[in-house]
DNA sequence: CATCCTTGTTGACACTGTCAAGATAGGCTA
DNA sequence: TAGCCTATCTTGACAGTGTCAACAAGGATG
């Protein structure tokens, strides 16, 4: 009995869409994986889920996807380069100086937090980055680490454009990128887990926040 | 037959050791859970293995904990406050002005983290910070939130002190402490998920990087 | 003593990740 | 065209998981 009988979707369109049976499964699984996640939080993905949403039997994905934490993965990936978009984006728009276009790429670091909270713990599984060898100085492994990569360097450039045009103290650049991530990576983190989407401060704006912390560190490496 | 002829220890000794079968299974259960999440990572804890460790039947802990998220919950307040007795220990210790101060907690923090980084993982877990109502300002409902709130206040009463006594710049206290939290908690986090245990700066040591991002912090917010 | 309640046990269930083996179908050589 | 190959997907099975229900042990209390 032909049980699959998928929709017929492009089928021998002359576009990308190859694959055998479903088209491309691949692309799916992701996109239902970062669904599933939205909604029921990191732990609540199983691949059988996964499968079921994406409309195939619950083993299917093992022609894809090593294990579970490799379907985790890819799906981290595809966040954080989504999130990494976000900032380059506020990068640009940004009318001012290095300094402000950091405190922008801050808020929009922690607005995405606060947008896709399940997408944004998703970066954070230590679990994802298992390569052996490489560290951010190096060439990263894993490609979670090659996708960070880009923020990094993101930030770097900012820096060093802030550096060269004397709005920013000389020095270590990659330590005050170091910084601000930590900064900012670390009020994300406070947002989401210890105030259940508030913030400690009562009933500020959590952004109007975050750029204020921002600002203290930009005090600090100001070129005065 | 008796299979569970536990060793007769302090049967009836005149010391605290109460408890029916068992002694006191619930703190057993605590610190078998720290050692197996300590050995395994938190993904690595199962209910079935922390009772296994703590020689007793698979749901024997049923009677002491809710669900697995409460044995994990009672694990994590445990070394949230361990890490804290360790950060006030830094704060008596260090001689020196209130910067002074605030920098040997940071790098403290981090030692921590370093040094027990499953246990530290254990503290990022939303799902066990679950209670409904009140945030960081009003009273703590969850357990986890209590016990980080004493950790809040140990870093309030720093930066006051620094501040009554003129080496810290005036204002929102609430939001230095923030700050410094985001800051020394995001660069743990970074050290521990991003790095594989080391920092991104070669081979310099993480903590003597952690003294510099803290003093970078202090920079903004020293009064001058 | 008998009784109760806390603590612990065994057994069962649905669900999980993953392995193994079979089915399907497009692309290949002949 | 026929027939095989291989990537893709399915069904079936297994051990391990969290949790519920029912039962047993044994101090505490009368």
């Amino acid at each position: 009995m032909p049980k699959h009988s998928r929709r017929s979707k492009a089928r021998k369109s002359p576009e990308i869409a190859r694959g055998y049976h479903h088209g491309n499964l691949r692309a799916a699984l992701v996109s239902a994986a970062i669904k599933i996640v939205d909604k029921r939080g990191p732990d609540g993905l199983t691949i059988r889920r996964v499968a079921q949403q994406a409309g195939v039997s619950h083993n299917a994905p093992y022609h894809h996807f090593r294990d579970k934490g490799a379907i985790l993965e890819a799906a981290t990936v595809s966040c954080i380069t989504a999130m990494i978009d976000a900032m380059r984006h506020q990068q640009h728009k940004t009318r001012g100086n290095s300094l402000d276009k950091l405190i922008a790429m801050g808020v929009e670091f922690v607005r995405f937090a606060i947008e896709h909270p399940a997408e944004f713990r998703l970066m954070h599984r230590p679990e994802l980055r298992k390569s052996r060898d490489g560290c951010c100085g190096g060439t990263p492994t894993s490609p979670v680490e090659a996708a960070s990569a880009n923020g990094r360097m993101l930030l770097l450039e900012t820096v060093r454009q802030g550096q060269k045009a004397g709005e920013i103290r000389a020095g270590d650049s990659d330590m005050l990128v170091l910084a601000w991530w930590c900064l900012v990576n670390g009020y994300a983190n406070k947002v989401l887990n210890f105030s259940h989407g508030r913030p400690c401060d009562g009933e500020r704006d959590p952004l109007e926040i975050a750029r204020d912390i921002v600002q203290t560190l930009v005090d600090g490496i100001e070129k005065k």
